[in-house]
DNA sequence: AATGTAAATCGTAATGATTATGAATTAGAA
DNA sequence: TTCTAATTCATAATCATTACGATTTACATT
């Protein structure tokens, strides 16, 4: 997901375009890890000092419903990053050092679906968290 | 894990019988499903009205830490239920209707550690949501 | 059984993340 | 330029979780 391509859709669905919305996704376009609220207005504040929470989680819930970013929990913290380009599924290797985060192309709901008759799967979530190569 | 092998680990730890603590292990020795802390303390306020979240927290890391509790993270709430007796490694189907838990003997990582040169893995998380056949 | 002491609990307050609200501002269409 | 709904601001409320000092309790020891 680049950022044009976010701005795209954001106006398909009658979104605005605005200087909060724009530093947001700008942030989000400039690095590949997960960040959190917190992050984001930390830096936000220079440039907007009256910026608040509500701008944020509000922009954040939009992005993630309409598919811009994806989200997950980390130590209780709710986590965002730009969603992924490739157009398969595939799952996340994070590194708690860093914050880098590496594509897992393997998916184990493959083999695992027909283990489950009668289980109607709607969701699940896998990942991994360790060290990098970098930090290892 | 049942109720007489939780009370072991305690002793061998140095941790005292409360009836606090009896109760609470009492609850999870009842159910399979996954609880909040609220779950616990909206049973737990009828035999003590007195009882407070630092007991209940206190106690629920308690024995995360003993391994007797199993935690996870559900829509922004930790969740405790009674570590599986399964001495092997394994993960979960969450039922989202009932709260049902079924385990899944697979465990994809056994055939993802190899594709992860230089990373250093330290943990995952599997989960799958849905509806089991019950509730389906 | 009485005593001593560390552990546990109580009552309550603090914290941290997230959500909500009403007033003021602004983007973008008309 | 004007209008209006969307957005933001400023601030407060909420919810889950953690912390703290005072009190109580389990249980080992005498």
């Amino acid at each position: 997901m680049n950022i044009t391509r976010a701005w795209e859709i954001l106006k398909e669905n009658g979104f605005k375009k605005t200087d909060k919305r724009e530093l947001i996704l700008t942030m989000f376009g400039e690095t590949e890890k997960y960040l959190t609220a917190r992050d984001l207005l930390s830096v936000l504040k220079k440039d907007f000092p009256g910026m608040s929470y509500d701008t944020i989680y509000r922009n954040l819930s939009t992005f993630v419903d309409l598919g811009i970013l994806e989200e997950t929990e980390l130590n209780g913290e709710r986590n965002f990053r730009m969603q992924c380009e490739s157009e398969h599924h595939h799952h996340h290797f994070i590194c708690m050092e860093c914050g880098n985060v590496k594509e897992i192309e393997i998916c184990p709901m493959e083999m695992l679906s027909e283990r489950l008759p009668g289980y109607e799967v709607e969701s699940h979530k896998f990942e991994i968290y360790g060290k990098c190569s970098s930090c290892a």
